[in-house]
DNA sequence: CAGAAATTCTAGCAGCGCTAGCCAATCTGT
DNA sequence: ACAGATTGGCTAGCGCTGCTAGAATTTCTG
């Protein structure tokens, strides 16, 4: 019993390495880097060991993406509870959101822009995902007018905020403007107020 | 000059095959089967002849990019134009565009997604660009605030439609809601009136 | 300590974007 | 009209990718 519970630890460790050392790579040399090769180095085993522990490359990165998740909520929450009021936490969580995302990159991308197959809007969404919408749900929940769903509310804001985050990213919005276009999306969706 | 220009207008017309080959293939496959061999079997060349028209699959998929980029000014504007005041032409624009990014997705991700070294939001960027662009400035500017630049709130709008598609399209988002969010987008962007 | 089972490695497949260098068709000057 | 120069397209191949079959090694069991 022990020695099964060891190696099962040992694997778990071993996983957890795999994980990180993609995140790792991603986070300093972008996605293009992180090639199973690579990271089989990184980790010092051979490239097949990575398929005994993830179906592929697309799972490697579905597992970095849920890991983001859980430090986007962590920073969120922060900037939520932080602020005084519902108006100022809605601008501090968007401030928040969108440093993430401009803060590291290669992270953001895998959990919102590349098509990793994982269950987003369901029931079967791993827990961080959830933590880090409920963050978004939260801030927006006080800013809902009468009869707003606060789930679609938050959809909505959500949908605001990546697409500054990735029209910016990719050059196709300028950066400069960055916090007067932020100004306008939070205006907008406070105006009720 | 005659066989000089003959040479020209030939190179042209195979350039012009090339890139329609590329979009066609994207909108019915994917961009996964556009690979400079299928492409080059599909117009029957040689793949190194995609080189002398292109300096690689990006500048193929950027000029398809562009082409998108008209055809979704056409339909913005035939969007806008047929709307009887200037909430309705906000919320046809917004039908319209999230429409197009949904029946044609390989030509939006080309466009908006994907990383193509395209000029944007500068004078260089390709005039389609900034036809199609204008088209979201031009039915965003009635229902500008005082003292609101109309060209920020045009780019804050686009994020808010594109953010929208992209997260829908990657399974972030629920498709069935769709029409409430884009109600909500358009309400709190058209509250001030 | 031998056989069984699990685990890791080596080697290789098919496909990718891209390019060097050969070959053939076309144009030019006499 | 023909030899030489030039242009343009082709074949073949490089280094890389994600992924996997099957050998080899290690670990556990009787």
């Amino acid at each position: 019993m022990s020695i099964q519970t060891r190696r099962e630890r040992e694997r778990a460790e071993r996983e957890r390495l795999i994980v990180t050392a993609a995140r790792e790579l991603a986070e300093t040399e972008g996605w293009d880097a992180v090639t199973t090769r690579r990271l089989a180095a990184e980790i010092e085993y051979s490239q097949p060991v990575l398929y005994s522990h993830f179906k592929g490359k697309d799972a490697i990165m579905a597992a970095v993406a849920v890991q983001g998740c859980a430090d986007l909520a962590v920073e969120l929450r922060a900037a939520r509870t932080a602020a005084k009021d519902p108006r100022e936490a809605l601008a501090a969580v968007a401030e928040a959101y969108t440093s993430f995302g401009r803060r590291r990159p290669a992270l953001y991308d895998a959990m919102f822009t590349l098509a990793v197959d994982l269950p987003f809007a369901t029931p079967e969404a791993p827990e961080p995902l959830w933590e880090a919408f409920r963050e978004l749900a939260a801030v927006v929940e006080p800013i809902a007018a009468e009869g707003e769903d606060t789930g679609l509310l938050a959809e909505t804001y959500w949908a605001g905020l990546h697409g500054l985050v990735t029209l910016m990213r990719s050059g196709r919005l300028p950066e400069p403007a960055h916090e007067q276009r932020l100004a306008l999306l939070i205006g907008h969706f406070t105006a009720a107020l």
